[in-house]
DNA sequence: GAGGTTATTGCAAACGTTTGCAATAACTTT
DNA sequence: AAAGTTATTGCAAACGTTTGCAATAACCTC
């Protein structure tokens, strides 16, 4: 069992041809015999024979391997715990195999700040995958300028010099509070920051929706972290000190949504009679959740899939630019 | 911006010294004299040097990565969505990272069925993280017979020739069904599959609590697949068609008592008046859902740290075995 | 200051592939 | 059957590190 590593030059030796010749064959160039490359391969399957891609990719200049980076501010040394993130990441790891490659997790942790340096120089991966713009995308620039093929899971409208793939967050915004208010909500709360680039857009969703309402509308913003605790606290905090003072919630985000809903029915303030709230994402728990949380659907698996599909033209140096993603508003019964 | 890749030997050239030297310095080997290995090393800062890592790895025979693999039986083709595994897979890539290695994340889909000629012999991970022990551990044992540096994440109750991770199952479905007992629960309800590995040892917790019960107990078992939808429909059948037989459960995860919930909720069964309900996991919606849910905490950061630093001892050729960390019941509102 | 010891550096081989080019084998064509 | 084509294979170099060993430099000791 504990049989010496088969290299290529023994499985040739085994099929009676040179190295060359083995290697060429394992690749299926039609310059070798057909009956040659067959007897290779079938060999090389008996023998369960690996190539050695240390060796390979350094011979190739390429990995075939695509590093996906958690771009997170603050929780650099934290692990993430939003199941929309890690959904996108799942996603994408599925996107990126069905294109052969093999999926890099990483961090700004691993990979420092001089990401073109690491991975790319570094022949860790051929290409990026940037999950969460965040605040400052000074990295992600620097990386971009360097030349690192690289794209960016976000919002789609940044002007950037680097291709932002991300749902259209404005009309999501502007949807779910426009059903807000055609649901009877004329007193519109906004939960969330909109500081952050995807959210910002969401924000000015909302307000567009508001302005462009018939009826005349109230607005207030309660800025937060993007985490269920937060938006438990700050509903409670609201209710506390203000009352209700809202009849509307349009939440940054599911977590966020559920958090709020969790303080509301513990006030028992009625979702969606005294309450209309709509979240974005549609994680699983949206539709568990009781009331079943209307929400904006991000199309995850479509978007990881235009991610990798841009990567890859992108080492096939090509030019490709931001692209958004159709959203669905999906009305539950939280509104 | 597009300048040459600096390799080895150019910033060996810069600093004045051979290859060798530059490399040893590099790695701060203590026979080169200190001065010289700060000068190199300052040099390389300057220009962000960053060393081959493919060429790296043919020569030194090891990647400085783990490969974690998901290992889920139905859904190879599928993206998981289950929070919990997605928390430990994050968990785990902290703690792989604090080792100074990097993450692959596979999966069958990529890796195939001889995990052992993919991963080791193939040079593409120094060893494995399973995440997942599954139904059939035909490939983890393959792998682990090859000698395949290997841990487990999984029920370390099992009895296997490789180290399995995992929390004190058994204990968990003990202290969370003599809870429900303990709050005057006597129609007992398990909700889950006990043909896994997992949940079969909570299963079995389950039923030690109910025959040390000092009151008689009914029970009765309910099996489904790991998901909130099947538990939702599985209750909401249940209900319809025999009625609230039930005033306890305990279901083998969050996301399965979760969906639970919602159907009792719709049919206006009281969560914990009429029936009492304990998860297991303590994913972040336990806390957020309403009421919250009462749980089995796996403490997910500790397992992740276990399981590496076991992978690692196996990287270094010490002998090491399975281990149980410590679970915790969280007593919240659901019962 | 000659001989011995130790600290520091450099030479060159090796890790296992892939591929340009040259060489051979197998066919055509006349 | 010789010459010209084309199909198939092999030789050897290259990818960029790391490291055993030999070489040199620096330092002692008497």
């Amino acid at each position: 069992m504990e049989q010496k590593k088969l290299k290529l030059v023994d499985l040739a030796k085994l099929a009676g041809v040179s190295t060359s010749t083995a290697s060429r064959a394992l690749n299926n160039n039609p310059v070798i015999k057909q009956a040659t490359r067959d007897h290779v391969q079938q060999l090389a399957k008996q023998h369960n024979f690996t190539l050695n891609t240390a060796a390979s990719r350094l011979r190739l200049q390429k990995t075939k391997v695509i590093a996906v980076v958690i771009n997170l501010e603050a929780n650099t040394e934290q692990s993430i715990d939003d199941p929309f993130l890690l959904k996108v990441v799942s996603d994408i790891n599925q996107a990126v195999n069905r294109q052969g490659y093999e999926l890099l997790l990483s961090n700004s942790y691993m990979a420092g700040d001089d990401w073109y340096g690491y991975f790319i120089d570094g022949r860790r991966a051929d290409g990026l995958i940037v999950v969460g713009q965040g605040k400052q995308q000074n990295r992600i620039e620097q990386a971009a300028n360097l030349g690192a093929p690289l794209v960016v899971w976000g919002d789609p409208k940044t002007p950037s010099n680097y291709p932002i793939v991300g749902s259209d967050n404005y009309l999501g915004g502007l949807q779910a509070t426009a059903h807000l208010i055609a649901r009877g909500a004329s007193k519109l709360l906004f939960l969330g920051d909109p500081g952050h680039a995807e959210i910002g857009e969401r924000y000015r969703g909302f307000k567009a929706a508001i302005d462009g309402a018939s009826e005349a509308c109230q607005q207030q913003t309660v800025k937060i972290d993007i985490t269920s605790q937060a938006a438990y606290e700050a509903i409670n905090q609201l209710l506390r000190s203000e009352g209700l003072t809202f009849d509307g919630i349009f939440a940054c985000s599911d977590m966020v949504a559920l958090g709020a809903l969790k303080a509301l029915k513990e006030r028992y303030v009625s979702v969606p009679n005294d309450v209309r709230l709509v979240g974005f994402d549609d994680i699983g728990m949206a539709d568990v959740s009781h009331p079943s949380l209307s929400t904006v659907r991000q199309n995850t698996q479509l978007a990881a899939k235009m991610l990798v599909t841009k990567l890859l033209a992108q080492l096939n140096n090509e030019v490709v630019d931001s692209q958004e993603i159709d959203i669905e508003l999906l009305c539950r019964q939280s509104s």
